[in-house]
RNA sequence: GAGCCGGUAGCUCAGCUGGUAGAGCAACGGACUUUUAAUCCGUAGGUCGUGGGUUCGAGACCCACCCGGCUCACCA
């Protein structure tokens, strides 16, 4: 038999066949071979003695240790992995097997497998996994590999992988790509096609989940409480922004998906836990950008007899050892601008800063005047806005941008900030700060306000906007209100946006290049 | 929502001032028993985002629409 009979199609037909489709037609046609020749084209399981990496690394070992035979063969192994290239000599193959650890190359000889076991390569394909039995040994041009005596289909790939070609630069020792998966949207759509030829997006991956997890033993370590809080929300609150709205049809009842756990987190210290954390998905209804997606990870914490001042404390430590955990070193090169993320931060007040971008200080100035300076500066959108939306915006324009090193802002107006205890000595300002660090926001902390009177009255200035038509004001809580009754004691509190890290920490131009799968409109 | 750039083979991309569609990789057939972006020979593969228009003739020019990326705006 021929395999050319096979998959050729009739020369007189209208040839409307796509090459995608018939890639995958003579991947089935393999599929139906393998199965004639009784072949389980979808194993259950294989047992690996080594990852890749380990591979390599035992027979570097064996050789410095001057342990391989005569012939220069190392330990015998069972690798298994998917098969990202193979290049055919006839009576002898070499395929280059992809695992979590690596790539190990593995050397098929013809009179070393037996007639059969060769034969049954041609039924392979780029993307199949397999797994290889055989001695490790070095080639001629020096790449350590596994010598197969035999092998075994694990799984089967129906569809071709855009697999580009690679090669590693003898000057660096760096893996060089060359057309590769590149189309962007189809990279976020088919993530599990980008992750499985991009190994560069599977490592921005593993150092965004080191983040979480370098975030959790540091605030375990102070002694923290890991708590889960709803997502589904009667009332939503603790950030301003507009919520996803839905409904349960049980209770027949409108719920709002969170914005936010800090409500939630108070109510626990004045539960009586002293020290709660949460890593939470949070949603909001607006915009995308390349810093904005619908659904993001918030990690907040908050610390009972602690104040804002406690918090930008544990915040510096925080931020500086998930950066050394993730980048190795307490500096960073973004998108190519190099700063360093060793403590302290510098800490600027904002109506300060404002001031001396101003000219005045905007405390002193009306509502009106604020008003004249955004205009002047084409500010959009602010004709209703309130005092605290103009400096915020103001301070935008004029300082947040250039607040390249990590810098705490702190002490922010009373408007902007609903959640937050009043300064001490001046009733306009609020105990509260944010890091910025390149310009971008990593981190929102006050001292919590614990004043119920003091909170219903804010409250009810933010259900004032809301009137007003700014939808994303807060609502009163009673709720939230009446557990305050109860007394929270002084508490500091911290939200952190973990997608932006990770974006600062691996140099990720998009927050889409840090979300496995990011919002796309629909396919 | 606005501006800019783009959509050509499965992937990465060429395609000049309009003349009837190309390359590399992948696929298929063949040669090759230490290769490595393997190499060499051969084959096949496209309603050029969609719909109109201009033209003898449109992948290219014009209009509308769809989709995407980036920038700006809202927001963390």
């Amino acid at each position: 038999m021929t395999q050319s009979t096979r998959a050729r199609p009739d020369p007189g037909a209208p040839s409307s066949v796509s090459d995608l489709e018939r890639s995958m037609r003579s991947r089935m046609d393999k599929l139906e071979r393998l199965r004639e020749r009784g072949i389980e084209a979808f194993a259950y399981r294989y047992e690996r003695t080594h990852e890749a990496r380990e591979a390599a690394a035992a027979f570097e070992a064996a050789e410095a240790a001057g342990t391989l035979s005569e012939r220069g063969q190392g330990a015998e192994v069972r690798v298994g992995g998917r098969m990202v290239a193979f290049r055919s000599h006839g009576k002898s193959a070499f395929a280059d097997l992809e695992d979590g650890s690596g790539r190990i190359q593995v050397y098929f000889r013809r009179n070393q497998l037996g007639e059969q076991a060769f034969e049954d390569l041609d039924l392979l394909d780029l993307g199949d996994w397999i797994g290889a039995r055989g001695w490790l040994f070095r080639t001629r041009m020096g790449e350590v590999t596994v010598q197969v005596s035999d092998w075994t289909l694990l799984t089967k790939a129906l569809r071709p992988l855009p697999l580009g070609k690679s090669e590693v630069d003898a000057a660096t020792g760096r893996r060089v790509s060359h057309s590769g998966f590149a189309d962007t949207e189809a990279r976020y759509r088919q993530r599990y096609a980008d992750l499985a030829v991009n190994p560069e997006v599977r490592k921005v991956f593993r150092a965004r989940s080191q983040v979480v997890g370098t975030a959790r033993s540091v605030l375990d370590a102070h002694g923290f409480l890991e708590v889960e809080t709803p997502v589904l929300q009667p009332l939503y609150g603790g950030a301003t922004a507009r919520p996803f709205v839905t409904h349960h049809h049980a209770l027949d009842r409108r719920l709002y998906l969170r914005i936010a756990d800090e409500l939630y987190l108070k109510r626990l210290i004045v539960g009586g836990f002293e020290r709660v954390y949460e890593v939470s998905k949070d949603f909001r209804n607006e915009g995308l950008s390349r810093f904005h997606n619908p659904e993001f990870t918030m990690l907040e914490f908050y610390q009972a007899f602690a104040d804002y001042h406690d918090m930008m404390d544990l915040v510096e430590e925080l931020v500086a050892e998930i950066a050394a955990a993730v980048a190795g070193a307490r500096t960073l090169t973004y998108q190519g601008e190099r700063i360093s993320l060793a403590p302290p931060f510098r800490r600027i007040r904002l109506v300060e800063a404002l001031g001396e971008a101003l000219g005045d200080d905007p405390l002193e100035l009306e509502d009106d005047q604020l008003r004249a300076r955004a205009k002047a500066l084409r500010l959009p959108d602010i004709e209703n806005a309130g005092r605290g939306k103009l400096i915020d915006k103001l301070f935008d324009v004029l300082v947040q941008k250039d607040l390249r090193a990590p810098t705490f802002v702190v002490d922010h107006p009373r408007e902007l900030s609903p959640l937050a205890k009043a300064k001490r000595g001046d009733a306009r300002l609020t105990e509260r700060f944010e890091l910025f660090v390149l310009g971008t926001e990593i981190a929102n902390a006050f001292s919590e306000l614990n004043d119920p009177l003091d909170q219903r009255a804010r409250f009810e200035d933010q259900a004032r906007l809301a009137a007003g038509g700014d939808d994303e004001a807060h609502r009163v809580d009673e709720d939230y209100i009446r557990a305050l009754e109860y007394g929270m004691p002084p508490t500091g509190g911290v939200g952190v946006g973990i997608d932006r890290l990770t974006m600062l920490l691996t140099d990720q131009p998009s927050i889409r290049d840090v979300i496995l799968f990011p919002i796309l409109r629909s396919e």
